[in-house]
DNA sequence: CATGGGGTCTATAGTTACTATAGGGTCAAG
DNA sequence: CTTGACCCTATAGTAACTATAGACCCCATG
């Protein structure tokens, strides 16, 4: 069975990504230099397609780029213990944790200044602005 | 009562602000340039020190830049509605909110990942690897 | 055969909010 | 008079793209 053709835009479609980002992917090295086609289009095999499918899912679940690569790397060595990827999800795990406990105390902050001020005053009595202004002593 | 002088430095010690950052403020006009000494060091007078302060507890709460400028240009207008204030304030509530619900998500799916892969493997039957592939079809 | 539209190419610059670096000047104390 | 802390400018780097310009390729229709 010959192995499909695809173009860059095959890609992007199938995989919701825009071409840039694949171009970009690949100048990053993330994605690997394809075989072009005599009008120089990029030509890509399914493996191109799994890899990009794999990167994908790992932004949408909020991996960086250079985590990716690394994953990436581990994956192509299928003998090594995987202990480095369960301590790349945790660690990935554990900042997601982090940032969800600061921005709910975030939220909690911006709530409880938003409902201080409940419509219709002017900026200068505006309890919002002061809520943001950080104890400006009053005298000068 | 003479205006306080101060030093970039003063500014950086009483935010908590780094040097560098303050110079950024100035150049991208968050900050207005201020006199200079005969030395040609910037000097402050403590309306920028507030000016700046507010501009941090922005910062710590989340706010872009772009919004901190437009709450700068608003508070400048003691007579104008607060409308927009509350506007920009309820926005960035609901945005923090919707992170926080992406993250809980992402945090949810992490745990599940994490969980079914319990040490020892390697990447060739990693769990954690598996889950990252999305249902990569088995023939080639 | 020409033309039009859609896809593709390269290269460069812009985005956010800073941070880092190089290479130098200023100032007070010892 | 030199040392060290502070300050100056200007430029480039960070993450992960996005946007733009100006050109080429390919296919179908008139």
């Amino acid at each position: 069975m010959p192995v499909r053709a695809l173009s860059i835009g095959d890609l992007a479609r199938e995989t919701g990504t825009k071409v840039v980002t694949i171009r970009y992917y690949e100048k990053i090295g993330l994605l690997p230099e394809p075989a072009r086609s005599p009008g120089n289009y990029r030509v890509y095999s399914g493996k191109t397609l799994d890899r990009l499918h794999f990167i994908r899912r790992c932004r949408a679940l909020g991996f960086t780029l250079d985590q990716i690569r690394t994953l990436l790397e581990l994956s192509s060595d299928a003998e090594r213990a995987c202990d480095e990827v369960d301590r790349i999800a945790a660690v990935h795990l554990a900042e997601v944790e982090g940032k969800i406990a600061d921005l709910t105390r975030l939220a909690q902050e911006l709530r409880s200044i938003s409902t201080s001020c409940q419509g219709g005053g002017t900026i200068s009595n505006c309890c919002i602005m002061e809520a943001l202004s950080p104890d400006s002593r009053t005298e000068s």
